[in-house]
DNA sequence: ATAATCTTTCTAGTAACTGGAAGGTCAAGG
DNA sequence: CCTTGACCTTCCAGTTACTAGAAAGATTAT
């Protein structure tokens, strides 16, 4: 199959499947005479790995490494589990940031009248 | 005073504050015979300014946006807070989505032995 | 005078794509 | 057989917000 089927088939853009394969994340399985990405359904799980693997937010090298164990019969499920700990250890991170965040800012527009008066608390509290 | 004062005083890399003059987001007060940038109390208030907007995840037109309004006496808060409430609303459904990666890895890493065994429920959901 | 520490500009690299241009290919219709 | 339109290719550039490094000029201290 072409690469816009193959595309389709992994909900993931044309130009992000050429892109995967630029950078040798999954190739096409062959070419045509013509030079067309010929993929067909192992390239295509493994896209729709990789988009999986994207909405968990790991990175293109986390990914990689992912998909590595997904395709090696000789994984350990611990090398699978520290990737995936440390992923949920950044996510954690990030949701205690963003609450601290959101709990000022939060704080910030409601104090502010949103009048059309100049005096706002949140311009006084970034100057 | 020179960038490097400038950038001490503003709590920000020298590289940061030459990218701000740059992008003519804080550009320095003047320059010496010799072509240095010279910072003055005004200059270095906005660059504090635009470090804690960009601390509070506001993108750097977002600050430039709130660094007119700083700078404008005849703003109303209703501006700041329509900026400050746009970004609040960001943050949380930011915060929605991470609960929701955060719960099902979670999950997934529970489930996960982590042991010499390559069966591995991240894997097979992933795949 | 010289060395160390500034400063300048310029270029290029980061992450993960996305958009567009120029040009080759293929199937269908007239 | 030819053309049209939808595909495909590669390559280049742009995105965000910096950061690193090089080459060269300025200033300061000894």
């Amino acid at each position: 199959m072409n690469i816009s089927t193959a595309s389709k088939l992994a909900s993931l853009p044309v130009k992000t499947v050429r892109y995967y394969a630029d950078i040798k994340l999954v190739e096409a399985a062959s070419r045509s005479n013509a030079g067309y990405r010929i993929y067909n359904d192992v390239t295509v799980r493994k896209l729709i790995f990789i988009r999986r693997s994207r909405a968990f937010g790991f990175t293109i090298e986390e990914c990689r490494a992912l998909l590595g164990l997904y395709q090696d019969k000789n994984r350990t499920s611990a090398e699978v589990k520290r990737i995936a700990s440390k992923r949920l250890e950044e996510i954690e991170i990030k949701q205690r940031e963003l609450q601290a965040l959101r709990d000022e800012l939060k704080h910030l527009v409601a104090t502010c009248l949103g009048n059309h008066r100049p005096d706002c608390p949140i311009i006084d509290y970034l100057g």
